[in-house]
DNA sequence: TGAATAGTGTCTGTGAGACAATATTAT
DNA sequence: ATAATATTGTCTCACAGACACTATTCA
């Protein structure tokens, strides 16, 4: 069939001829948490945290899974559709969010084809005042182990254990690209083990060469709490004085101090958004 | 309405309740091409170039645009459907291919909602022995402009000029993301001048920090044309010792030589895929 | 022989790793 | 006073930028 112009072929044209299929977003919400120790001296132990929601539907019903929803392809965009979701998780507005990467394994989801394009959200947790919604939590990743190409990860809120296990696959010899192979996970729906392996390590190397921690941290922050944060997300210990020559650049320090920890005070910085 | 076990809720699921799109990929393929100079003593001079169809059906009709097609829903994932096109395209099978991002603005399709995964594909392009598809062309970088935070791009494939302006938004201040926004596009079709300026980038910064670029080379290379594909790349020069010692790991001598150039002969090199 | 590229030597400054020393608080 | 963290000083080594020099071919 010919058509004289572009309007007249959109005029005939059905889009129902043709395969069609959903998309979902789902979001890898992180953030940091403190947990204090029995020693008033000992600084709090950091750990990463991802919110998860328990689902109340099938499939997957009374299993954890990454936050997320059917995109509305009438009104939204997938970014729009995961400011919604978060919206409705955190109360929040201007949090960081980036496309992460889309998933879209033939049989991720049971009911049909879905694809989902995964977003990773940066929050500094202190900020979501009012109570999680329901059947929502925060759960620690209180274990993160890497041996071989083998990662153990474990999470817990509290309440509950998750544990997941994966295997790494190198998928060419000129990157560190990997295929993600799920080995054991009881607890998390759909793929999202796989999600959260590659966001965190997006994660750990975006820290590297930009400024992105900064949107988990509170407006004033000492030094040694950033070089945590670092260190949670690195997942090894730095050199202080390396760790400041370092981030010297990225903050200013003002005039308040931290006091009352039972040691000597710490100055407060706050993120200078002009370096470079 | 309740269920009382997955099984039963999958059996009663109907996909059509809900609204649902069709997904494309994109792909962009990238090469490395030389163009002789008049001087016989003179090296070739390198540009980087794309591979380019000419639609033959609305919507954009007549117009350029990158190789891509529909995913089916029922058979393929995206990365199968990218793999499809690139076979038609190239008749080759082990092409570098990476997920680039996913576009989605609602409007970037006049027939329907549809959302479109990118991929980069990184050939040799002297492996594609075959004639090309009829109206595919490889079209040069002839001129890559950056300045403020406007680019303006030049493709070329001898017979044809197509001239793309861009706008870079900084995203957020803690990272270097951008929106692009289209400034002039007269010639390529949908936002694909969004997805070559967003793979040009991932390419650029993806050669410092893997061995990526060996994908587009051949098997036996000299360390001027290796230095001069990454200057390409890059879009700006690279000092001889500098070079050499930054890829003396990733490459191994070999006995052969390169000669009849004019000049004094070099030796041939191979990708070392054992380094790190 | 000369034009052109191939390839190496080396100086210098910067910056990361490593370790040590000093400073300051709350109990 | 002491335990704990905060903060700075400094040595060393590796390496990137810069420039200059030597080597080798072929029309």
């Amino acid at each position: 069939m010919e058509f004289k112009n572009e309007k007249e072929f959109l005029k005939a044209y059905n889009p129902n001829d043709f395969e069609r299929l959903s998309m979902t977003t789902d979001l890898l919400i992180l953030s940091v948490s403190s947990k204090d120790t029995d020693n008033y001296r000992k600084t709090d132990k950091k750990s990463m945290s991802i919110l998860l929601a328990k689902r109340d539907n099938y499939p997957y019903k009374d299993k954890w899974s990454l936050p997320g929803g059917f995109m509305n392809p009438k009104k939204e965009t997938l970014e729009d559709c995961a400011k919604r979701v978060l919206r409705d998780e955190t109360k929040l507005d201007d949090i960081y969010l980036e496309q992460l990467y889309t998933f879209d394994s033939i049989n991720r989801d049971p009911r049909m084809r879905v694809v989902s394009t995964a977003f990773i959200a940066l929050v500094d947790k202190n900020r979501i005042k009012k109570e999680l919604e329901e059947n929502t939590s925060w759960f620690d990743i209180v274990e993160y182990k890497e041996w071989n190409n083998n990662v153990k990860i474990t999470l817990n809120n509290g309440n509950e254990t998750i544990v997941l296990k994966l295997r790494k696959e190198l998928k060419d010899k000129t990157t560190t690209r990997y295929n993600y192979i799920s080995i054991e996970n009881k607890s998390l729906s759909f793929d999202h083990d796989i999600v959260i392996l590659t966001g965190l390590e997006r994660l750990r190397n975006k820290i590297l060469y930009t400024d992105i921690i900064f949107n988990m941290m509170p407006k004033y922050f000492t030094l040694s709490e950033l070089q945590q944060v670092y260190e949670v997300i690195l997942n090894k210990k730095l050199l202080d004085p390396a760790f400041r020559r370092m981030i010297s650049n990225k903050v200013i320090k003002t005039e308040r101090m931290k006091t009352g920890e039972g040691h000597r005070p710490s100055s407060l910085f706050r993120y200078n958004n002009e370096n470079k």
